[in-house]
Order: structure tokens, then sequence, then C-alpha cells
DNA sequence: CTGTTAGTTCGATTATAGTCGAACTAACGG
DNA sequence: CCGTTAGTTCGACTATAATCGAACTAACAG
């Protein structure tokens, strides 16, 4: 059963979570899993190929945000809520809190 | 004597102030200008050239983190806290406070 | 074993960004 | 007017990232 690197909190950079963040689907999928965790990739996937949503899955786990776990034939997805909030306090609550400031809807 | 386009706080989007700050450099910008302000360019170049440096802060004027003043000879800039924080309230102070927790100083 | 599902990996293409030197500009001092 | 300073703009090059189809893999159901 494959399983995935996550880095470590303490080896989580700012500057890595905010470029992974700064990219509107992926800003999405993690508000997406704030609202309801955990989930698997596909019902996040908004009409993407695989492969794409695949590469922005694998950006969002580099960068420390989300941790995925084989589960059968799925992969669920979630936040890394309390690794972060540990790492960089209240950085993931700002980030959320601004996203639901702006007019699109989760 | 030129000015600059600096967007309304209503327009500033969180995608592109993510993305202006994933940057280390221009991070660090944000930091020394949350330090003390206002500044010119020069002091915070950083042994780049002139050109990779208005090129980065071109990007934080447009992302509306910075407004940059022509007073005389220089270009003085402040960071847009006020304005930052009526439209993302919180995000910037959880950002830099995140940046200084990372090992780096100032 | 076969088929199916969920997601990854590969490889090619395209798009976006960063970097830098060189030429340019606006404001000031003398 | 001339030189200097501070920063921008331009253009070329390079590096990084997004996108997508196609082939692949692991786990399960039957």
């Amino acid at each position: 059963m494959k399983q995935y690197d996550h880095p470590l909190a303490q080896d989580m950079q700012l500057s890595c979570l905010l470029y992974a963040l700064s990219d509107p689907f992926r800003l999405t999928v993690v508000r997406k899993l704030a609202a309801c965790q955990p989930q698997p990739c596909a019902p996040l996937q908004d009409g993407r190929p695989k492969s794409s949503v695949s590469h922005h899955f694998a950006v969002l786990r580099k960068a420390g945000l989300i941790r995925t776990e084989v589960v059968g034939v799925t992969h669920m997805n979630s936040l890394r809520e309390q690794e972060l909030e540990s790492r960089f306090p209240g950085l993931l609550a700002a980030i959320l809190a601004a996203a639901s400031v702006e007019d699109v809807p989760v």
C-alpha cells in the first residue's frame, strides 16, 4: 500500500504555504476540506482532468497543508489543522477567514 | 510627476496577495516595511539589480500590499495596513507573525 | 483472474514569472 | 544646462509551473 510523504510541522515553510494557497483551485480545495473532512479527491475535481487534480493535491501535500491517507481504493484528504496551528498559529484561520470575505462562496 | 496605480481595497484579491507574499524576497520587503516605513526602494535592494527590485515592487503594488509615493527623487513605499485590514481583517498580521515564527530573522 | 475505481506518473506543450543589462525618465543640486 | 540619483521600462533569456492525454498501479468486488 503506497503512502505519501508529508513534511514535519517544523519543516513547513511559509513561502510554500502561501504559494500553494495562491492558486484559486487549491484554495477552494482547502476551503472545502475545512468545511468537510476527510474527503477523497474525486468530489473536489470540479471538472478537471485527473492528472491536473493530482498535481494540485501534490502541491498542497508538499506544502504541508493536507494529509492524504490511502483507505482502500480512495485516498482520503484532510487538513493538517493542528500541525499548521502549532507551526504558524492563527495563519490558516486568517486565510480561511479572508477567503470567506471574498465574494466567492465555497 | 509620474504616479502609480494602486488597486482599491475592495478590489484586492486574496490569491494575488498570497502569491505576492509567497516570494521570499517580497515577503522580506514587506516585513522590513512593517518594521520601518515609509522607505525608499534602495535600502531594500539586498544586492539585486535595480530592474529586478523594481519588478518585485510592482508585484507588491499590484497586489495592493504597498503604496508608492513619489517624493522628490525617491519613491517612498509604505504598507497599506489599514486598507488591507479593512479588506481582509487579521490577514496581514497573521502572515507577519508567521514570518517571524520562521527561523529567519528580519 | 477480470473488471472497475481512484488516483498517480510520465512526457510533451504551453503559459507565466524571475533575472539581468541597457536605455530611459523625472526631480533635484550646482 | 549638466550631472547625479532613484527608479522604471524594454527586451531577451531562462526557469518554473499549469495543463492534459495516455499509460500505469493498488485495492477491491465478483
